[in-house]
DNA sequence: CCTACCGATCGGTAGG
DNA sequence: CCTACCGATCGGTAGG
């Protein structure tokens, strides 16, 4: 099965437009920044250089794509938190690791694309409610179980309270992430929160989160 | 200037549809159903027993009228914490009262008229960044600093630790409403938490708020 | 003459 | 692969 050309991607001869993963994100571009109803199936054709007749060939329906353009996007992000929380997961100082992880998940969450694509999802749930419960279970609901793994884990050396570790997840995510994941969602980034800023609300996040799920033990014991 | 017929609020003898505030409210009933792209001002008028000459004269587009409809939500929605938070600021049992004021906030922010609302501004938000603006300045961080004024106020009594109130506002804020509102968001309503699951998350985000937040004095300490 | 309102239809563009 | 084109429906405005 060994191809004539091996430095060249395409497959036939023709020098041909987008396919397969580069097509869906030519099409996720568009779709992030029009938002559904305002993406036509002629632009996103004419941006991956092929003819509409080929796009329906590979998506049946613009539902179809979106679809197809979600799932992409969930596969794509599915590790990307893993080696973070196997940090957090071996670490000896709590404290600075749940920093360090507040200023991940701000980056991570925060960005403009992760924004644009959870605020379409959003826009479309009522219409396509199966994309945004495979969009909701495969991203957010996959790495708060992911976290509260790690938490657990963390309690059973002795560095958490024990209690319910998904509540602890639940609990940390959404003080972390909560405010500016809401000013940035209905501000489309206009007023973004400065660096300053985010720091010091990861802090008291942390902080916050400490004073519920931090050991009783006394040797760890904090002012 | 006194008419002839107090009892019939119509000003001209023509039976005549719905105007002003009553026009919002409907126009409002089919924006929250069908998102903004698939509402027609044909559906609009039809639904005020109106002309669409009519509907323009009123509101001269479709994006006016959107705005007048959310300018007139924010408006009805703008004192409706005001009860519940007067009755947090003059309480002697903080514990019962913050749990009082989650089981409100859950009622009141997780309901599908407001959620849906926040869904149509978040999907609008790029194309209508000043509705957007509006709406997150005079409900969401309208209540949340009416919250943090009552945090004050109880710091100031003793019966808070004394600190950033906004800060304290924000993490109670989204301890309460951020896995809920989350997760009805993004799933239309189909998989809600049930009343129990919200009453624990009620409990849990009381209890770390208090935990950070609870004043240092002895004679309140808790186990 | 004016205001309020209607039936009909405009130019453009959507998904397919 | 492309151009042309369909049935339908949109927001906004004409004449009367």
């Amino acid at each position: 099965m060994a191809s004539e050309r091996t430095v060249q991607p395409r497959r036939r001869g023709r020098p041909g437009g987008l396919e397969g993963a580069d097509l869906l994100s030519v099409a996720r571009d568009i779709l992030l920044r029009e938002g559904y109803a305002a993406t036509t199936m002629d632009a996103i054709a004419a941006a991956a250089r092929i003819s509409k007749q080929t796009l329906y060939r590979s998506h049946a329906s613009k539902q179809e794509l979106f679809a197809a353009v979600v799932t992409d996007w969930v596969e794509r992000g599915q590790n990307a938190m893993r080696p973070h929380l196997d940090r957090l997961r071996s670490t000896e100082e709590v404290e600075q690791a749940l920093l360090d992880l507040a200023g991940i998940l701000h980056a991570a969450v925060l960005s403009p694309p992760v924004v644009q694509m959870r605020s379409l999802v959003i826009a479309e749930a009522e219409r396509f409610p199966e994309i945004a419960a495979e969009y909701v279970q495969r991203s957010w609901e996959r790495n708060e179980a992911l976290l509260a793994d790690v938490f657990a884990d963390l309690a059973g050396r002795g560095l958490l309270a024990t209690g319910d570790a998904g509540t602890a997840a639940q609990q940390f995510t959404w003080l972390v992430l909560g405010a500016p994941l809401d000013r940035i969602t209905l501000t489309a980034g206009a007023s973004r929160f400065s660096e300053e800023q985010l720091a010091a609300m990861a802090r008291d996040a942390v902080a916050t989160f400490l004073a519920r799920w931090q050991p009783a033990s006394p040797v760890r014991r904090r002012v």
